[in-house]
DNA sequence: GCCAACGTTGGC
DNA sequence: GCCAACGTTGGC
């Protein structure tokens, strides 16, 4: 799951009571389908820091809830407003996620590029642009390993 | 349904 | 700041 730094880091997270907050903001079909229909509390997700100095791998996150309506879209206030999204028919949805572990250093995406185990990882192909992408338990060892102390 | 224009993402 | 790639919009 991607998030730019400036806007909600993994540092930002670790402050959240129970370590623990809102994934909202989601935008993009393909992910919210993904945050709808496919996550379920108890899964890890990867903490992914985009568009920044040093984009990369920056911890890993529990998954705590079900996808439920993202409520920010309903806020005329909140940068998420769509006007098209109501309670009585949502277009959005969130998930809550708990901080489990922040890295000792951030595996870089240059890092990430070099393993041939991870050729096909999703975040790597050309062009992709979903915030919340899926990650194979092969993946998932691969990245840790990679942070291992 | 097609497709050009435009906006956004995100690495560099 | 640049640019590639993709998603969305809206005219037709």
């Amino acid at each position: 799951m991607k998030s730019e730094p400036s806007v909600f880091s993994i540092d930002d997270l670790a402050r959240r009571p129970g370590r623990t907050d809102s994934w909202d903001g989601v935008r993009n079909y393909q992910a919210r389908n993904m945050l709808r229909d496919e996550m379920q509390p108890g899964d890890c997700a990867f903490f992914y820091h985009s568009s920044c100095e040093e984009p990369g791998v920056a911890g890993v996150m529990k998954i705590v809830s079900r996808g439920q309506p993202d409520t920010a879209a309903f806020d005329r206030r909140s940068d998420y407003y769509d006007s098209g999204s109501t309670p009585a028919a949502p277009r959005w949805y969130s998930v809550d996620v708990q901080l489990q572990r922040k890295f000792k250093r951030v595996i870089t995406l240059t890092e990430l590029r070099a393993q041939r185990a991870l050729a096909g990882l999703a975040l790597l192909q050309r062009g992709n642009r979903l915030s919340v992408l899926p990650v194979s338990s092969a993946e998932w060892k691969c990245i840790l390993s990679l942070a291992a102390d």
